[in-house]
DNA sequence: CTTATGATTTCCT
DNA sequence: GGAAATCATAAGC
């Protein structure tokens, strides 16, 4: 990624579709220190990005996408700059972005941000979390600090709906790392695809063998 | 501080 | 039936 992609020179304002209708690994970088905004009846949460995470469609193993269409993968092969939201670990909703040309199925994993919108009420949404930096700190906490689940699954984040990305200040290179995935199976992934801030507390933690192997369940 | 484990639903095979 | 793009909590160092 040397080669830097620019910072975007998105307007000011709703990202609109051009945005999303390009390379996956581009979007993730770019939405870094943007804002997701989720407006509902208790009032506006604002989420600004500071770990996203690309998932490259069909041909990539780690993404839901790898099988082909399924009814619960369908939005992923539609459109981009709609919101592709998914149940996991049979607690916890996670939501992506869908990119690229109709049928590209790539799509970007929001990981976590910080809430600059609408702290209290994000608050109430997230007793666990015990200081600010926690709220939205992981991909699950942000969903919920944001108050997104199965409503917003195949959401058009570009019409003015409650759910929308609003663009923040170009972030530059010197402050973007690329890592690895994290909690994906079948690891080894050889891209990095996960992107972040350099030195943000909100960054979910990464933890080199602190796994649990999945499938080893004692009863 | 680190590491381990249960919770609990949805979707696919 | 079993795995899953996770989190909160408990226990050990």
């Amino acid at each position: 990624m040397g080669a830097s992609l620019t910072p975007h020179s998105t307007p000011p304002g709703v990202l609109g579709r051009s945005f999303y209708d390009r390379n996956v690994l581009a979007v993730a970088r770019d939405l870094l220190g943007c804002v997701v905004r989720h407006r509902t009846p208790a009032g506006v949460v604002g989420v600004r990005l500071s770990e996203v995470e690309a998932y490259a469609g069909e041909s990539d193993p780690g993404s839901h996408a790898f099988r082909g269409p399924t009814p619960r993968t369908q939005v992923m092969f539609g459109e981009a700059g709609h919101a592709y939201v998914y149940f996991s670990y049979g607690m916890h909703w996670c939501v992506n972005l869908v990119c690229g040309p109709v049928g590209t199925a790539s799509a970007v994993l929001l990981r976590a941000g910080e809430v600059v919108e609408g702290l209290d009420l994000a608050r109430s949404r997230r007793p666990a979390a015990r200081k600010d930096v926690d709220l939205a700190r992981g991909p699950a906490r942000l969903t919920q600090a944001l108050a997104v689940d199965r409503a917003q699954d195949g959401v058009d984040v570009c019409s003015g709906s409650s759910l929308e990305v609003v663009a923040g200040q170009p972030v530059p290179d010197s402050a973007v790392v690329w890592g690895p995935r994290v909690g994906v199976a079948g690891a080894g992934a050889p891209t990095p695809w996960r992107v972040s801030l350099v030195n943000d507390p909100t960054v979910s933690a990464y933890r080199v063998g602190g796994r649990r192997s999945p499938g080893k369940r004692s009863t």
